[in-house]
DNA sequence: CTGAAAGCGCTTACAG
DNA sequence: CTGAAAGCGCTTACAG
């Protein structure tokens, strides 16, 4: 009779403590250990207590690999921002990830870099961890892009922006009948905060005010929709005001940006930039180049980013909620992988004009 | 005799296509596969082929969770960084995950937010992913979080500092006859780079040099120490110059201290800031004070963040290497994974002081 | 409410 | 160099 040295042929040491140790020690059957450990009701409170107990002291862990294999879920989630240089998504990031991690959930960090087919090759590798759910920038994808989510039956949560504000429902739309919910998002309404800041630029008695935009992201341009929308409805759009350039922001660029705006055109007497660091840069410059703001020219960023607060003049922004934002959305993930229904599918969480000195 | 519609009485459908697959679609045995698609030699060159062929047009992709439950390794890599609020580690974080990808890991980042005890409950819920490689930031760990990363035998680099430099070496080191090739780490100097800045504004005449800083993480005190080298080496240290405040580094809080430090002390006429934020932060304080830069004071920082160029009047500061970093650490890891000795286990990537206006 | 058994999709001794 | 078989540590139909 074999005993204590005796082995499977093809035994492969690992000192892990496993449900089996657990089940043993609480004389009951694996499959009991497992239920009372996830929670699964339908378990003698009793023996669950027990189990809590056996397991709290022989310090088990699950294999979260193993959990993965058997159940095809892991306790993975993926975010995918498009930029790590801009504080906002940053921001962003922290929050989701606190609260995800605060429900035991791993969070799986991809960068696209405003690149949708480099987005649609980060989601293609995130999709073979099985993700429990996905956070994601935007509501902007490659057709393909949404049909890998669609396929994959992955929650998601869209993050900053919301979908243009629907009619009434007509049936036939195919994507409003494929996700009769529509997309779960949380954020707040970009063309409103970009009509709500050329407005308070108008009520400063601002005749011609500039919209300066980088990168040119969805959201910046609903922003210029914003903005476009403020002064049509007074008559006073004029294209040549729009400074549109595809590079990414930077404070740099938004004292390029500054430079080439006065020269060109004098009358100029507010500009309303897409971002902070843009705005930011224009202030510096305009020490440098003796502009002063606001007498000579008014100066309006988006964000309301780390030290707009302390420039000089201190910057008149938009503070736009996206620690909120990270975490509301990361919760109505959680609903949605523990298979609830969120009670707003999409989630505003507005934005606030923040007037300081600059305008 | 059952045919295709036969299945084992426990089938749980999951539509992946399999090894198995794979392996029936090219006449070999499932271990064939497994061996060529991890390149592992002693496979016939051939058949090497023939699977990779086939495993292409099936579109086969291994399950990670499978690969780890059966490997006991998976392909998760964990960074631990302090802060995402200093672009310092966002700049880190990048560049080590972009060669870590790249290489076919996944990053698990954690926050550690400069506190040992959340940096040894991170470190353990990461451990229990079984990650194939660490990445951590700074050399400086609470016991038991050593003893932890020691016992679970997982290649880890340090980031962003270096060991002092060691005498001869003497037997009966406990420490280095554990870890006969040292930590494997990839930075700089932090001690060296303190003085530097120092010497250079030694070198501009200033007299009265204040070393101000925030956070006091263990790499701050070491340029702290270098600038005390600097100071004693010439007999002008003095401690009532220096200004360490515990608090997190911050723009409004330059801002703050450089305003204290004139007021309490006229004759000032140098501040070395342990970061770039907290002396962007004293330069727009000083714009709005009146204090002119360099003439009544001269302000240096440490890192050489973004914005820092822009200034008014732009930022000396010390230039450190954090994307190299980043990315030598992640190749330094991948070698370690693969069993491979690095050439250099201390790698000492420098740093270059940035002479601007402010000094 | 509980348990025995099968299965998830790989890797890896072991034998040839 | 190759394959059959066992095993990694869980979950989950299925049966009771």
């Amino acid at each position: 009779m074999k005993t204590f040295n005796s082995r499977p042929k093809h035994h492969r040491s690992t000192g892990r403590i496993t449900l089996n140790d657990v089940a043993q020690a609480a004389g009951v059957s694996p499959s009991t250990v497992s239920r009372a450990l996830r929670g699964e009701r339908a378990v003698d409170p009793d023996l669950v207590q027990r189990v809590l107990a056996v397991s709290e002291k022989l310090g088990y862990v699950p294999d979260p690999a193993a959990r993965a294999l058997a159940s095809q879920r892991s306790d993975h989630v993926t975010i995918l921002i498009p930029m790590l240089t801009n504080a906002l998504f940053v921001d962003l990031l922290e929050a989701a990830q606190r609260s995800l991690r605060a429900a035991g959930f791993q969070t799986l960090m991809g960068v696209t870099h405003y690149n949708t087919s480099e987005e649609e090759q980060l989601l293609r590798e995130q999709l073979h961890h099985r993700p429990a759910g996905m956070l994601i920038t935007g509501l902007d994808h490659s057709p393909s892009t949404q049909k890998l989510m669609a396929r994959s039956k992955v929650p998601c949560v869209h993050l900053m922006d919301l979908p243009e504000e629907l009619g009434p429902i007509s049936s036939g739309d195919a994507e409003r009948d494929a996700m009769p919910n529509g997309p779960y998002c949380v954020g707040f309404r970009q063309i409103d905060a970009g009509e709500a800041m050329t407005n308070h630029l108008l009520a400063k008695g601002k005749k011609r005010i500039v919209f300066a935009a980088a990168q040119l992201d969805p959201r910046v341009m609903q922003r210029l929709q914003g903005w476009r929308k403020a002064l049509k409805a007074r008559q006073m759009y004029d294209p040549t005001l729009e400074w549109l350039n595809p590079a990414p922001s930077s404070l740099a660029l938004g004292g390029l940006m500054l430079e080439q705006i006065m020269k060109q055109n004098a009358a100029v007497d507010a500009i309303f930039f897409c971002n902070d660091d843009l705005a930011q840069g224009a202030l510096l410059a305009a020490m440098r180049l003796g502009i002063s703001v606001p007498q000579q020219v008014a100066i309006a960023g988006f964000n309301d980013l780390t030290g707009s607060d302390q420039m000089w003049p201190p910057l008149t922004t938009v503070r736009t909620p996206r620690a909120q934002v990270g975490e509301a959305a990361a919760q109505m993930l959680l609903q949605l992988i523990h298979g609830e229904t969120p009670e707003h599918p999409q989630l505003d969480l507005g934005f606030e004009i923040v007037v300081r000195q600059s305008t």
